[in-house]
DNA sequence: TTTACGGCTGACA
DNA sequence: GTGTCAGCCGTAA
């Protein structure tokens, strides 16, 4: 019904960018950031942070790598970082702007999903895909988050494998864990249920089944906590899904 | 237009 | 418990 296109134009211009300067406003500039886990390079356009990687994989790949992608060349900045971007990095509840006008429609339904995952939690791949609008593009999902143009701005760590391994990360499986911990996920609580072949958990009081991480089942006691190996055992029980963490529950 | 490729998943040894 | 396989699907080349 309505194009998005004339969606975009008819939104308001984004105010000025006071941090950024004439050449910064014309072309993309990139800058070194402190991050969680050590020195991040970051491409800020005039619409926001268009791409994000770790310092580590060296500035001229990092250029080379962002103008094949993006097909367009990048300076260093002589602008500071954007409004936002500092405090994201260090976990705090900001919200930079970030520029996703070069995704595709799904890549933008996956990343905004996966934006939508509290700080501490996770979700599976098959959850977001279902999220997305593509409950069977799972796989695809995967490949979109594997190429994310702003790890931790998205925060794609919180994305776990169906049967609760933290599965694969940009910046590394052990990365993910220690961004997971810095969050106060109970990385090894859920490592444990998971093991056990634990796959929800429900509170009997109320019938609402919750994913393991939701903060909701964090606050179950142990006298009303339920175990569920798949959602079909949490239905047959008489349980629904948390309308916070919404499960799958088959229909 | 076609093909190959994944941060996956569920089923079955 | 672990390993393998086929199926799935959006992208890039």
């Amino acid at each position: 019904m309505t194009d998005p296109l004339l969606t975009r134009l008819a939104a308001p211009r984004a105010p000025t960018d006071t941090h950024l300067d004439l050449t910064d406003r014309l072309v993309d500039g990139w800058l070194r950031v402190p991050g969680p886990l050590g020195y991040l390079l970051v491409v800020v356009g005039a619409r926001g942070v268009r791409y994000l990687r770790d310092a580590a994989t060296g500035e001229d790949a990092f250029r080379e790598e962002y103008r094949r992608r993006f097909a367009r060349p990048v300076l260093a900045s002589t602008g500071r970082a954007p409004r936002g971007l500092l405090p994201a990095l260090r976990g705090q509840p900001s919200r930079p702007r970030i520029d996703l006008d070069d995704a595709t429609g799904f890549e933008r339904a996956v990343l905004a999903a996966t934006a939508r995952i509290p700080a501490g939690e996770t979700r599976p791949y098959g959850w977001v895909a279902r999220e997305a609008g593509r409950p069977r593009a799972v796989r695809a999902v995967g490949t979109v988050l594997a190429r994310n143009p702003v790890p931790l701005l998205v925060p794609c760590h919180r994305v776990t494998r169906a049967d609760g391994r933290l599965g694969d990360y940009m910046f590394g499986a052990a990365a993910k864990a220690t961004l997971l911990r810095g969050e106060d996920a109970d990385v090894d609580g859920l490592a444990a249920l998971a093991d056990r072949g634990v796959a929800l958990l429900g509170r009997d009081t109320t019938g609402v089944v919750c994913l393991p991480s939701c903060h909701h089942a964090r606050r179950i006691t142990d006298a009303h906590r339920r175990e569920f190996r798949s959602a079909a055992e949490a239905l047959a029980a008489g349980y629904r899904a948390c309308r916070d963490c919404r499960p799958a529950l088959p229909a």
